[in-house]
DNA sequence: ACAATAAAAATGAACGTTCATTCTTTTTTT
DNA sequence: AAAAAAAGAATGAACGTTCATTTTTATTGT
């Protein structure tokens, strides 16, 4: 039990560094020797751990991710209306890419680059089938427009990683009352 | 004469190599020596046209966001009706993101990673000011939602380049009657 | 018009550095 | 005392950049 929270401690002190180094510096510009010293740990440690770089990154990846979609979850059932369920993921999602912004801003460095391998991507997706399944109801009632799931999760759900980004880069602040604005935006983009 | 002709040539094909190796194998997985032979140039050669790989990669970013701007304001002049103007230019940024696609995601890849410095970022944004001018005349015309220009950005031109982005990756097509749907999410997300 | 010469452009090889990874030894845990 | 975990130093490869040289282009004097 030690031994294994120990173990996990330092995985996860690992992937910590990994996110905030490849945030601000980039992929290019993230060796291994500081991703130790950051952790607090030898290089060699590093391979006790993982594979070798790309693994620790596909690893840093998938972990973030499934962090991402279990919070966006967290508080809805599948029991909800279909527009009462959506409200509730969408504001989870929002919570999520504008506070916990160095995750986010991971994920999205990972899906708008190569550095993920294409087994590790399709990992992360998976996660993601309950909005999915929520979006297939709102068709069949006729309360969701009949398109594609890309187009809706791109209206509905990625301009948060864009605002997220420009929040991040102090261009400009998300405050509250804004906030529901940009709800009222993205229902209005995919209801009927 | 001849002679400058020949430099920009030799430019240009430095600036499409550094965009198709950034685009398939990422900033870190591409050394100026790939990039010369890409471009049947020495890699001596590639200083006589940048200081450094640094300055590459940021002029280069300069170089598509103008073609970007410049292809997406094409067809649009001033006099347009605030819903006209947005049509065409938003179909013309269509096109651009999901036809020259090369040039789309190496802008994407830019805008979510640390690669570009600050002073670079800042020169591209520049040339976006005409839908900026446009859209603040639609809100004071009461034609569209009073809301910071990142929020409209957010929901009227950012989901195209998660389309693009996930066309690129073979998940999905874009046909040209979802295009059509893709434009009136865009204009009621924003429309009043 | 044309050699001769200067200047510019381009090259391949070389340099010093940095990196990911491994090896050997030490420390910690069982 | 054995096994597992961790460490630091070592290694070889790869990288960005520069150097010495060659090739191409432009300029000059006749």
């Amino acid at each position: 039990m030690a031994q294994l929270q120990k173990s996990i401690d330092k995985r996860n002190a690992l992937i910590k560094a990994t996110i905030e180094l490849v945030n601000n510096n980039g992929f290019h510009a993230t060796p291994m020797s500081k991703i130790a010293k950051m952790a607090n740990v030898s290089p060699a440690t590093i391979y006790l751990y993982f594979e070798n770089k790309q693994d620790l990154v596909n690893k840093t990846y998938i972990d973030v991710k499934a962090q991402y979609t279990s919070y966006a979850f967290e508080t809805y059932t599948t029991d909800m209306s279909v527009e009462h369920g959506f409200e509730i993921i969408w504001k989870r999602i929002a919570d999520f890419k504008l506070n916990e912004s160095e995750n986010a801003m991971f994920l999205a460095q990972c899906d708008n680059t190569p550095i993920i391998d294409e087994p590790s991507l399709q990992e992360g997706i998976k996660h993601l089938q309950p909005l999915l399944d929520l979006w297939e109801r709102g068709k069949k009632e006729g309360l969701i427009k009949n398109m594609s799931n890309y187009l809706l999760y791109a209206y509905a759900i990625n301009p948060l990683s864009f605002l997220m980004m420009a929040q991040k880069r102090g261009a400009f602040q998300l405050e509250a009352s804004q906030l529901e604005d940009a709800y009222q935006s993205a229902w209005s983009s995919i209801k009927n």
